[in-house]
DNA sequence: TTGTATGCGTTATCAG
DNA sequence: CTGATAACGCATACAA
């Protein structure tokens, strides 16, 4: 296929409307322009079918109007719900999205932030869970969910206050006693807090409960083997679950019938993120439910921002509890 | 947050280095250069942390190595699939995508195929329904699902045999009766083919059938109409529900269950696109699958060939029957 | 207010 | 094989 070639140029349009280059960049750019001479450039740009060249411009002023959003991938749907709203808000302010997937690994984390360098992004929003990824200080940058530094701006749901909530909801819907179930990341990130502030609510309600993480490198199939023995007699040990995230709740969900354990009735089960099956359905397990536009306003505005000064360093969002089937309410 | 300022340029490596502005540029683009020239060029750019910038490139080359996509969202989990392997399939060749969401709407649409010439793309791959879109005769285009014009590549999967393929899997699962569900869009494209097949294939198997579109503009609701209105003394007409898409599908089977009939055991239900609840898991329900990353593979490099004369104008790609828990095999 | 001219960082064409 | 230089399209400082 061809490429477009010899698209007019604003010194076409100048010419043919027989004025200076620079005032068809005034009219272009919407400045004060004399009427008649306004008149004259529109006709031409019409008439030649002007486009403008955004590399030229940015070459000329290091703007972009792009911000790079580097994130693992789309196949999970609390991301792709991520770049949904991230897209959004950068399309109400008129910025493009440079969407990188990273797939979870390090060295395309790193080949992508410089690849956005390159491209003069005029900022990078990352979700990232590189423990030693190195952030560039000459470019604005933001992080989704995991602390750098007081340096680098962090948006995240307030975890702690998730985990927290959970354990309230399994004992007001009569749990006697609970378990925390979660995939471990190696690295302490916003996400752990969700453990931290079960932990203290059940202390708190002074409500029995057991903490099981599935360490880096450990099998996925320790999950089954730690519900399998919690079984005894084919009674579950535990009336309640929070699982650190929908997906893996779903997946526990699934070993859980499979043992014959019915959902809700032997077993409730929180999960965390609020997944919703096409995007606008109930959540498909009952949840607590990150508030991801919001997030994703965060996110946007505080890249985007001028001054970093004024930039708090960590932005926590409120969650809420959602009904999905999977608790008795 | 402040903007990167000052970044070497190719101008100033040539003076760290001690050689020409030309010498340096056949050095980062991997020309013939002597091995003295080449050591001290690569040194003075590890000394000064020199990248490359791109909008000089796009400038003088025309070219940015980007490719738009523009698809209605990330929603929905099918659109999310094709997003992650046209990427990937980009990926591959060293170019970026610039994704935009057209959220169905037609002025979205005609605007960002402007922001993509304006961004210099090399090329445009689209999912649109809009069914007068004017397509950009000067830059590649590529169509999925959506046939414009022998001049404009339109790459699909086989829906036609996908529907063939569902009424022969139903008849082959023991079901006498079957009908054809979908939400039908006021214009004729690929997916219009999935009832075409199907139906073909009824008529060859002697096998009865009924067809039910909403049209545009009819309430959802009347897809429960349509249900109930075959639901006789609590025993549904059909044994067997071909269903357009998956989203679909799964909508119409909680209704089915909230009418109390059970799935698959007194209707079995094929839905079509192949979607995975977190992209690894089994289908949601047994479905003819689409082979999104072969689409994808196509999508690419037909926008990417170079010449337009040898692509063909409709490419369709096999699709595949698997279970999802909704058929009795 | 409008015209003119310069330079942003790069590649490509020439001449050496 | 290397060095010098001219574009590429645009925004802007400066001159008119």
């Amino acid at each position: 296929m061809q490429k477009e070639k010899n698209a007019p140029t604003m010194a076409d349009v100048a010419r043919e409307a027989g004025v200076a280059l620079g005032t068809v960049s005034r009219v272009v750019n919407g400045q004060q322009v004399g009427e008649e001479f306004r008149i004259k450039v529109e006709e031409a740009i019409r008439k030649l079918g002007y486009q403008y060249n955004s590399s030229g411009r940015t070459l000329r002023t290091g703007n972009t109007n792009t911000i790079a959003f580097i994130i693992p991938n789309t196949i999970n749907p609390y991301f792709a719900l991520l770049v949904h709203h991230i897209n959004r808000a950068l399309e109400k302010r008129n910025c493009k999205m440079l969407l990188c997937f990273s797939e979870y690994d390090t060295n395309r984390e790193i080949e992508y932030i410089q690849m956005a360098r390159q491209n003069q992004v005029d900022g990078i929003i990352a979700l990232t869970y590189n423990p030693n990824l190195t952030i560039p200080a000459d470019v604005p940058f933001v992080t989704i969910d995991r602390f750098f530094s007081t340096s680098v701006p962090c948006i995240a749901s307030d975890n702690f206050g998730g985990g927290w909530l959970a354990a309230h909801k399994l004992k007001e819907f009569g749990c006697a006693n609970v378990a925390f179930m979660r995939v471990a990341s190696s690295l302490t990130n916003e996400p752990s807090k969700r453990k931290d502030g079960f932990v203290s609510a059940c202390v708190e309600l002074g409500m029995p409960f057991e903490i099981m993480a599935l360490e880096d490198g450990q099998p996925f199939s320790e999950i089954e083997t730690f519900l399998r023995s919690h079984l005894k007699e084919g009674k579950f040990a535990f009336e309640g679950l929070f699982i650190g995230t929908d997906s893996l709740a779903w997946e526990v969900i699934r070993l859980l019938r499979s043992m014959n354990i019915r959902v809700p009735e032997d077993v409730q089960v929180i999960g965390f993120d609020g997944i919703r099956m096409f995007g606008d359905q109930e959540p498909i397990v009952s949840t607590i439910v990150q508030p991801v536009q919001e997030i994703a306003e965060a996110c946007v505005s505080t890249v985007l921002s001028k001054h970093l000064s004024n930039v708090p360093s960590l932005i926590c969002l409120p969650v809420q509890y959602a009904y999905g089937g999977t608790t008795k309410e």
